[in-house]
DNA sequence: ATGTCAGCCGGAGGCTGA
């Protein structure tokens, strides 16, 4: 059995002791963390690797930045999301990982633009909601070739969309809001219809489940969240689906990250 | 209506991003 998960955890150094707390007790084989907010030189590999994990960094300062922690081993790490050089934003790393232990699996951990506030002015080149759904045409053209040279992978992260009114609190809230608005799902969906399964979804079809709570109006004390991290199977993993879920206990803790972790678990053998 | 947090610069607290 293998243990994936994906956690945007809004500064590693800001939740290095929350992170190091979950690895303990969770015991995951490999995490894809979002939001690291530091350069490569800052990240504290030592006190990961101490914990048992190799590392792999794609950091930048103050904003973004990726990374993928693994007990399994990391090879050919490649960080960036191909067709747009020049987007200096740190928001795609990808790796094999598990090469010397069975099935070598792919995985990368996005993340997502916001894209809020939506068009202010509208056709500037640099506004959000613009940049979001480029981004979202490099990441679907980018899956696309992954899922063409068979090798098993996740694609895992902080993606900034509500794909359905099932997952927010209060869809009325969200209508013109960049994470929920057609443009935004249609592209999602266009993803998920290449092949990929959204391991959580595959597992637990309740509405109502959140891995982001705002920090702000006691959202998280109210339950009024949204489900915006997924961890993407292609289809050779998707059958080897065993469980997925949501770990909403950190995000009750002390200092906690807005949002928690999401994880899925693969029977590897046979 | 407001409510929060983190990093930056710079040496306080205002600004940005989420």
């Amino acid at each position: 059995m293998l243990t994936l998960a994906t956690w945007n955890v809004n500064s590693v150094k800001a939740r290095l002791p929350a992170i190091l707390d979950w690895l303990q007790s969770f015991q995951p084989d490999v995490v894809l963390l979002q939001e690291i907010k530091c350069m490569d030189n800052a990240f504290p590999a030592f006190d990961f690797e101490a914990a048992g994990y190799k590392v792999a960094v794609h950091g930048q300062k103050t904003y973004n930045g990726v990374a993928i922690l693994s007990k399994v081993g990391i090879d050919e790490v490649s960080i960036g999301l191909p067709g747009d050089e020049t987007d200096e934003q740190a928001r795609y790393i990808q790796a094999i990982v598990g090469k010397d232990s069975g099935l070598p699996i792919r995985v990368a951990a996005l993340y997502l633009p916001n894209g809020n506030p939506i068009g202010s002015p509208p056709h500037e080149p640099h506004e959000k909601f613009t940049y979001k759904l480029a981004w979202m045409d490099r990441l679907n053209r980018h899956a696309q070739s992954l899922l063409s040279d068979g090798i098993p992978t996740v694609l895992g992260g902080d993606y900034n969309v509500i794909p359905t009114p099932d997952d927010c609190y209060d869809p009325e809230r969200w209508v013109n809001d960049a994470l929920f608005r057609p443009e935004t799902r249609n592209k999602f969906n266009a993803l998920l219809h290449q092949g990929w399964t959204d391991t959580f979804r595959a597992r637990d079809a309740r509405a109502g489940q959140y891995s982001f709570w705002d920090y702000q109006a006691g959202a998280w004390q109210k339950n009024n969240g949204i489900r915006i991290d997924f961890l993407l199977a292609s289809p050779s993993l998707a059958d080897k689906l065993h469980t997925a879920g949501i770990d909403s206990e950190p995000r009750g803790k002390e200092k906690a990250s807005d949002h928690t972790p999401v994880w899925c678990r693969l029977r590897l053998s046979d």
